[in-house]
DNA sequence: CGGTATTTGATATGATGGATAACAATTATC
DNA sequence: GATAATTGTTATCCATCATATCAAATACCG
């Protein structure tokens, strides 16, 4: 999931010599990123793997990941249906949704239950512990994650952040 | 790549029929989104995934993915960086950007030469067909793609996008 | 009613991206 | 000159994403 982990730690380690600096060319300084600044794309990416890996860490004692926790959301706000649809207002496809309940259910966070009305389909619920996780969940990235995000950009960027990335994944 | 390509294809199709609308409670609505409008890395993630997308169909004829164009970006700006320094400054670890480079190279859009200096390194080039590629892909990029986002967010909103994605990709 | 098409959950499978360990060749360090 | 570190590489594993296919159940339609 993180690119950089590694990566950046090796970066971060290179002051190790200046190697022959003296007689060379000096080539030990930073690269320049030129018109990958103004790829939007790129810091989009970027910025995606930081928030994920910081949500991993500020929801690591539930042992949630981020598609997991949106699950668990979409759950608790819609009762009553099925994978189907769960999976495909969560742009998961539904071969793909299966082992992914099958982990939360293992874990006895949700169940499938066999519609009476339509008899291929499970609906989906939360169970007690499932809505007992989903609560503290809620907590910690409340109080950790996105309140980082409110620190370092501010509550009004923030909202204008959040408002134009909704704008693109909507319309784009 | 695309997660919600096939989903979306299947919600789209849901006109099908009303179903028992008239006896039973109308369950066809639409799910409701709840927190998951306010997490920030959701929207960041659908996002990203958009914009890949697009980026994709822009320059289809040449071939690119986000990472391949990247590469060809800063080789060009860094000419007789090595693998390791590219790769670092991309956050592409060193074994998987092996294959990549070979993929480029194939392809006669780069070039590995062993370093005299080092000869452990291969100083990385971009070859004349790579350089031409890479002019050909920066003007589909900049007249398709980003274009397309100066018309959804107007080039206010897009500058202030970007500058607060490279924030939390730097400082995050 | 009965036959065909569709839908649902599931399985198998492949492609891709990301991560770690290990290795040979080379260079740095002391 | 012995030991450590670096570079590119390979092998390998894991997670995510995507497609085809299937059986069971339901919808559709003559």
């Amino acid at each position: 999931m993180t690119v950089s982990k590694t990566a950046m730690v090796d970066a971060a380690k290179a002051p190790r010599a200046v190697r022959k600096e003296t007689e060379g060319a000096a080539e030990n300084t930073a690269l320049q990123m030129g018109e990958l600044s103004e790829l939007l794309g790129y810091s989009l990416k970027r910025a995606q793997l930081k928030i994920f890996e910081d949500f991993l860490r500020c929801v690591a004692p539930l042992q949630l990941t981020p598609a997991q926790f949106s699950v668990l959301l979409l759950l608790d706000r819609n009762p009553g249906r099925n994978q189907t649809e769960i999976a495909n207002t969560l742009g998961i496809l539904r071969p793909n949704f299966v082992a992914m309940l099958d982990g939360l259910e293992s874990r006895d966070l949700c169940t499938r239950i066999r519609s009476t009305n339509d008899r291929r389909s499970h609906i989906l619920m939360l169970t007690d512990k499932g809505r007992a996780v989903l609560a503290r969940a809620k907590k910690l990235v409340a109080a950790k994650h996105e309140a980082r995000l409110n620190e370092l950009l501010g509550p009004a960027n923030r909202a204008a952040l959040l408002a134009m990335l909704a704008t693109i994944a909507r319309e784009f």
